[in-house]
DNA sequence: ATGGCCGGCGCAGCCGGA
């Protein structure tokens, strides 16, 4: 079971990239974040074709969550419970069947939080409390699951080109690293990180040569319950889609699962 | 040497992103 995370930044500004990228990949699941699109307008045919089942959970002009699968889902919840009044569209989660069980597999867009000194970095802060209450009621009940997606975290030093320059921002500030940790404390497994002590980016930036001068950042994720932890086999990311023509500023993420 | 972008919306330029 390949399962992959991307943040793919306009679905319909990645109408050659995501179906070039799925051909060559071929994840039974992917979830996609930033799909900048509301449910009616998803080019959800595209994907069909290609053999997946697509759920989506939008929005119109920002955000917005989708999950395709090759396998047959159930039970798909839109939305990161704890306030009614939050109406951006930045979770989908469904099961999924692994092996003999059902797992689930969960697509999130964590808010950026800049600036700091706006309404936004309290709404990260409040949001990643529910993220961490999401979990815990998934352990308590004993689902497994996977929590893939953009964190907008930058979890330690190695997973930035130059820690100095981000010194302050929401992706490292101690109050985003604290809840992201306590996250991890709950019995999470970073996939990467259990495969790799290497320094390996998901996003760069558009701007400033980023990408030609290697000045990434790893903030796309996959967190696995302690419940499939032993099934992990390999995590990889596919660094070379940033090189292709019209990319995202993000790339593909996947692991591989046994079964 | 410095600074450098992109997508959506909607048809100009602003907002949001990280």
């Amino acid at each position: 079971m390949k399962i992959a995370t991307w943040n793919i930044n306009g679905i319909k500004a990645r109408l050659a990239v995501a179906p070039a990228w799925l051909k060559e990949a071929e994840p039974d699941i992917a979830v996609f974040q930033e799909i900048k699109s509301i449910d009616e307008n998803f080019p959800r045919e595209v994907f069909e074709e290609l053999g997946y089942e697509v759920h989506t959970h939008g929005q119109k002009g920002f955000n917005g969550v989708a999950i395709l699968s090759k396998v047959p889902l159930e039970d798909v919840e839109r939305g990161l419970p704890g306030d009614p009044s939050d109406e951006q569209a930045r979770f989908i989660s469904a099961l999924a069947p692994l092996g003999d069980r059902m797992i689930r597999i969960a697509c999130l867009y964590l808010p950026n939080g800049n600036p700091v000194d706006t309404e936004k970095f309290p709404y990260k802060l409040a949001w990643m409390e529910r993220l961490i209450d999401w979990a815990k009621e998934k352990l308590e009940t004993e689902e497994d699951f996977i929590l893939a997606g953009d964190y907008n975290v930058i979890a330690q030093p190695i997973d930035c080109y130059d820690p100095a320059v981000w010194e302050g921002d929401a992706l490292c500030r101690p109050e985003s690293r604290d809840a992201f940790y306590r996250l991890c404390n709950l019995g999470l497994t970073d996939a990467l990180r259990a495969t790799s002590d290497e320094q390996v980016f998901t996003f760069w930036d558009y701007q400033a040569g980023a990408w030609p001068k290697n000045n990434g950042i790893r903030i796309d994720h996959l967190m696995m319950s302690p419940g499939i932890t032993d099934s992990l086999l390999e995590c990889q990311v596919d660094k070379h889609v940033r090189a292709w023509e019209k990319p995202s500023d993000h790339v593909p993420i996947w692991i591989k699962l046994k079964s």
